[in-house]
DNA sequence: AGCGGATATTTGAAGCTTAAAATAATTCGC
DNA sequence: GCGAATTATTTTAAGCTTCAAATATCCGCT
């Protein structure tokens, strides 16, 4: 489950404001957006032991068949590049990634679905749609 | 910065589907929300040097004069009990909250802010109001 | 009194996340 | 072609978060 930061906001609910029909909309919508996220991992870790952050990369690098660079991966998924090594170390352990260093550009790796990663997030994908609907 | 598993959801647009106008609502929201949540995320961090979690939890015994139980802070922060454990251990190390055992059960404790803890939230919740504004 | 189930809290393992510092390689301008 | 600035990635330290197991205490029932 997310951090759900309502109560701090909520407070401000309690000023005199002018502003508090706006301020209650927006409390509803981050709870809302929260649980629903949190729905979400939920079923993804039960259901395919997954946790939201690796389907979220595995999402990016279905879309991407040649793969793509780690600088592209934080910047599409808006994380820090720390963040994308550590994730894509766990995802390569368990033989869904496979990195090799890029052609042009030996700073650089790109990373790729395994045939086992794409079929995995492919029944993933299939469950998630239905899911959101 | 939160999570942001909008691409994820993102994914299911480019299905054929039939929900797309809803789900573009909801990226949106999600979008939103996370947006925002993370520049009060920075504010708090670069004004005040606090991380929203604290904020929250300082927030919940701002209300709560005479204290409140972990499982009390657990139950209204929607979190884990062990994650309020180390929240307030941190709280009470830097001397922004008190712990006692609970009067009538020895199992449980009230915590509750100290003078200094008060008169930072009551700084911060100040600045908080107008950034929400 | 004493047993058993419920409740309060802590601990431990794992993973996510960030910011900042360190490495390494590329590119640009001269 | 050399040096400076830029870019790609990793590392480190810290904190947040969860779940599950372990402790300690309480409460009700016999």
């Amino acid at each position: 489950m997310n951090s759900i930061p309502l109560d701090a906001e909520a407070k401000a609910l309690e000023a005199p404001g002018e502003h508090a029909a706006e301020l209650r909309l927006w409390l509803r919508m981050l709870t809302c957006a929260n649980l629903i996220e949190g729905t979400i991992r939920a079923r993804l870790r039960d259901t395919f032991g997954v946790t939201l952050p690796r389907f979220d990369l595995m999402a990016q690098l279905d879309r991407a068949p040649d793969g793509m660079t780690l600088s592209d991966v934080s910047r599409r998924m808006m994380v820090s590049n720390g963040n994308v090594t550590g994730l894509v170390e766990r995802l390569v352990e368990s033989g869904h990634l496979e990195r090799r260093i890029h052609d042009q550009d030996r700073r650089a790796q790109v990373i790729r679905l395994t045939d086992l990663g794409r079929a995995e997030f492919r029944a993933m994908a299939a469950a998630h749609e239905s899911w959101i609907a």
